[in-house]
DNA sequence: TAGAAAACTATCCATTCGGATAGGTTTCCT
DNA sequence: AGGAAACCTATCCGAATGGATAGTTTTCTA
């Protein structure tokens, strides 16, 4: 089984190419860099698997895996990466990868999953498809005080300004001028908006 | 490899059977509802990996593959189905099954996946996984009538019910009078409640 | 330590909302 | 033809909301 693994940290292509050689049934090859790549897929025979770190030079994001996958027909191309998103990983894989491997994975997971793909399938690790898509302070938030996200917490239940101060423990007339505040910064003309825009950005 | 197979359409079962023996490789057996295959299970040796129909008699849903993983120590168990929900399937992922195998499955597929799953990985169909789960003619959108619809719409987009009214060359009141009619249906307290239920429930 | 930013309280006022009540059309089904 | 349901208009009133303005306290940082 002819494997290709390009990624530009050393340590991590090296052991991997080592392990999956220790299997024997692997002939694997291996290239620094996404260029080097194309240009050992363009020299040699077929692979039954090419593997791609997401972050490595020349790949320009989701590009480069579009690219290799243009370059020649037919040949199986998956993602690897550390820090992929899984928008990007459902995004690769619409486009066609073979699959995505996060570095993460357990050797003999790995070893499945690279098995797996050079037969034709795709894969992808489970529990990171079926994971809520986490909203890690989102740009909205970032421009948000602690207290404008509480009344905005409170307004995103369909809380009265009296309700949400009884809650956090304010007057009304504050929980008013936050909301001014947030409708500035929400760019929303009324509560319903604001409600509808926080809930659309994705908090709480 | 000893694999089971528990389904009660005869021709499916039978089908399945010949094809994985057809490999070699694999020591099948097979069942016709749940209880007949947890006397096999707990008569016979380890399985490398049980194939349970998720509507076959004895199942009651997810109950019966909560039952069987924990019939006996480290057995892989998957569930299989024509019309399994996404929602269903996430469940039985999460309770510990060894992956989910659509009947309408490629025969070489089945086969990968069947393999894949024996050695102990979790699979799932990518792009059932990743499909946008449908929401087919809302259970709310049937109590409301036309207008209260539109009423609703000019809600979930922020308006107030002077700009709704003029949209639909309404007068304010009868607006009002939509909107008191959308709390009471849709159990909200006050418009901003009654525009989250609604994107809620996926309307608009 | 001075200044900025965040957080809070307060008052005034016009607008909007929400609820109640009382009717009037139109449309559709029996 | 009669009745029900949907749809519309209207008025009244109290409560909630949105905007403006003014000022205090706290907290963080340059």
């Amino acid at each position: 089984m002819r494997i290709l693994i390009a990624d530009d940290h050393d340590l991590l292509r090296d052991t991997l190419v080592l392990f999956l050689e220790a299997q024997g049934d692997f002939e694997t090859h291996s290239a620094i860099d996404l260029p080097s790549a194309q240009k050992l897929i363009e020299a040699q025979d077929r692979f039954d698997l090419i593997l791609l770190d997401l972050n490595m030079p020349g790949m320009n994001g989701l590009d480069g895996l579009k690219r290799t996958l243009a370059l020649n027909g037919g040949q199986r191309v998956a993602l690897l990466s550390g820090e992929a998103t899984r928008e990007i990983v459902e995004q690769a894989l619409e486009l066609g990868a073979a699959g995505f491997v996060p570095k993460t994975l357990p050797a003999k997971s790995m070893l499945n999953a690279v098995k797996f793909m050079a037969m034709g399938e795709q894969y992808a690790p489970i529990d990171f498809m079926t994971a809520v898509e986490e909203t890690p302070s989102h740009p909205l938030a970032d421009k948000l005080t602690q207290r404008e996200m509480q009344v905005l917490k409170g307004l995103t239940q369909g809380k009265s300004n009296k309700e949400i101060a009884r809650d956090l423990d304010l007057t009304e007339p504050t929980v008013k001028l936050h909301m001014k505040t947030l409708y500035r910064k929400l760019d929303a003309a009324n509560r319903t908006q604001a409600a509808l825009i926080a809930r659309e950005a994705g908090l709480f």
